[in-house]
DNA sequence: TGTACATCAGTGAACGCGCGTTCACTGATGTAC
DNA sequence: TGTACATCAGTGAACGCGCGTTCACTGATGTAC
């Protein structure tokens, strides 16, 4: 079976996709690529046409994960944005749905519990550090953006562990209360 | 060999403290009973006459760390004892030793990847319920302590997951920083 | 235009490994007589 | 007091399973002649 010249792009990125979606949905190391590449319609020994190893995927599927992501992080928003992408973040779509959302909050405790000579957590935790360094969801002091992370990896992560689904969505009410944009518009215009 | 009449309470004790520790630090699914059994010097056939399966030992290991270490939320805490607190969290010791820290960020990413009906998820949630729902941290107002939480958690979870140690102290400062006692001596006395 | 060949994405059986779990067995000790 | 027996925490080989990885193979298509 010959195919068309990007035919194998095309399936590469596939598998990149599902890898992103199962690997924050799962876990990586609950998402085995036998189920994987059965998910896509192929056979697991293709994979190897593709990549060189599980890691490899991983290092891919991560670096496009956090790219989409965290690119979020890197422009300013204002307050309207901020207050938009707040809600979309705390919600119980959100929480519910960890394939389709934030990578931190599975990736960075699967990976922080890898040791630390681990290329991916590597290039994990550079991307992330890329991205926090200009931060500026609160102009004045630039931690903040950090704190505003950690309490919403925090928040998203109780709230799943939760099972009661009324005390889940009070995690997710009061953070949401406590993070609030920096009401910039507040003293006049 | 016929033991003592607590040698079995030992024990037992002993695998749940380990478990505890390694559950911790290497997750769930990354801690295997035949290295574990090993560490206490016992082989792992013996596991069967303490645990009816892995999933018992993860709920009675589980019970145990969660108590121990939501416990230090459950009274209120004067400001000197929350800075302390806060401190030992926030500490580096803290990031590189999760085997004897707060089981929350490790755990509860993983626990949030497995099923609803899972009953070591649930009883571990009611667990963190019971002990957020008196919570004191802010006597102002109650939900302030979740989102302390919240941030806590993140913040270890971040932390941990970045590879370059000025970056991940970075985090921890900063949250140290925003994440303050209410200062309820401040105005007078 | 027609034929032979090279390409290579994908196939599917097989590998070694660690996992959780089972089970027949061991052997030092407390108990019954 | 001395002997036979029951107890049971712990042993260690074996099981089936899913994992990541390997590899000889397939077969439709583009290319060379």
């Amino acid at each position: 079976m010959r195919y068309s010249s990007n035919h194998k792009a095309e399936t590469r990125q596939r598998i990149i996709g599902e890898a992103a979606r199962r690997f924050r949905k799962d876990g990586i190391d609950g998402t085995g690529l036998v189920p994987l590449m059965k998910a896509l319609g192929l056979t697991h020994g293709g994979f190897y046409a593709h990549f060189p190893s599980k890691d490899a995927l991983v290092e891919a599927s991560l670096a496009a994960a956090t790219e989409q992501s965290l690119d979020r992080w890197r422009d300013p928003l204002d307050a309207a944005g901020l207050e938009a992408y707040l809600a979309d973040y705390l919600s119980e779509a959100h929480r519910d749905n960890p394939g389709e959302g934030c990578p931190l909050p599975t990736l960075c405790a699967e990976l922080g519990l890898r040791g630390t000579p681990s290329p991916i957590a590597d290039g994990f935790a550079a991307r992330l550090e890329a991205r926090l360094q200009p931060c500026t969801i609160a102009p004045k002091e630039a931690d903040q953006g950090i704190v505003a992370l950690a309490t919403l990896v925090g928040a998203i992560t109780l709230a799943r562990s939760v099972a009661d689904p009324q005390a889940s969505k009070r995690i997710l009410d009061a953070v949401h209360a406590a993070v609030q944009a920096p009401r910039a518009d507040e003293n006049g215009r």
